[in-house]
DNA sequence: AACACGACCTGGTAGC
DNA sequence: TGCTACCAGGTCGTGT
């Protein structure tokens, strides 16, 4: 589930129904600590934020409730927070009887708090710009590529390159820019970290479109919006292009998936 | 500095 | 049916 397009759509989700709710409390059963809980209780939420893959509740009195959702976390609005059916990790409990659930059946994801400016300072040290941002520009990606003998595919992942690409996506990014995963990004010419470049926001633009629909639930979902994988979890299948069989490939310890005809 | 690898966790599924 | 082995959208700590 959650890339960057997932959080993003869990935040607008959240955003509408949560922004100017109290805490009244919080319920830790695993992903987090009591000390977490004492320190949102209370407090009002004033905004939701996300930066790369992780999810930011900015609480009055200079406090954020920081999630990142690992591999399989969910973070959802509940209308009664006495009925969460799903298995909650976390259980928020806001004013009014709503809640918020932090879902994790592997329970691989995380929830911490701290003061704003602390949170603030370590996304800004850990993470490279929003792929989808203004600073993200040509120019400023092909400085850090010259810079890195990363493979493509890790220099992606690297999320001090670029905030919020995950394994699915940085496959996709490489496959429609036709870079091999292998290839060493300062190998690659100026033109074609551009391409790389406009591949990242292409397939981010589109896949978020995607995930907002979905999370927009059903009814408001038309096929033209779902964002299509053309490597991804496609292994020995006909390539789109050329046809010839996508093959997959161990890359610092996961799958990546690649057309051998099209990647360079 | 750059990389590989195991750990963290649970669940689903392919194969025997 | 039941067992095993491997796989999974992410990150961190350790060791080479």
């Amino acid at each position: 589930m959650p890339e960057m397009p997932e959080v993003e759509a869990v935040c607008r989700k959240l955003r509408d129904v949560v922004v100017g709710l109290r805490i009244e409390g919080i319920q830790v059963f695993r992903c987090a600590t009591d000390a977490v809980a004492e320190a949102a209780a209370g407090r009002d939420i004033q905004a939701v934020e996300r930066r790369g893959k992780h999810i930011l509740l900015r609480l009055s009195g200079g406090v954020t409730l920081h999630t990142h959702l690992r591999m399989s976390g969910n973070l959802f609005a509940i209308p009664d927070w006495r009925f969460h059916l799903a298995e909650a990790r976390v259980l928020i409990q806001l004013r009014g009887g709503s809640g918020i659930v932090l879902e994790d059946g592997r329970a691989l994801a995380r929830m911490d708090a701290a003061a704003d400016e602390k949170i603030n300072k370590r996304m800004n040290e850990e993470l490279g710009p929003e792929p989808l941002g203004a600073d993200f520009t040509v120019t400023r990606f092909q400085a850090m590529a010259k810079l890195s003998r990363q493979p493509a595919k890790l220099f992606l992942m690297d999320q001090s390159n670029v905030a919020g690409l995950g394994n699915i996506y940085a496959a996709e990014v490489l496959f429609r820019a036709g870079v091999h995963p292998r290839k060493p990004v300062n190998r690659l010419s100026m033109p074609r970290v551009a391409r790389l470049h406009g591949s990242i926001v292409r397939v981010l633009e589109d896949a978020l479109k995607s995930a907002v629909a979905a999370y927009s639930g059903p009814g408001s979902f038309h096929s033209e919006e779902t964002f299509e994988m053309r490597v991804y979890d496609r292994e020995g299948e006909p390539c789109t292009i050329c046809e010839r069989r996508i093959r997959r490939i161990p890359q610092g310890g996961r799958s990546t998936y690649y057309c051998p005809g099209c990647q360079r």
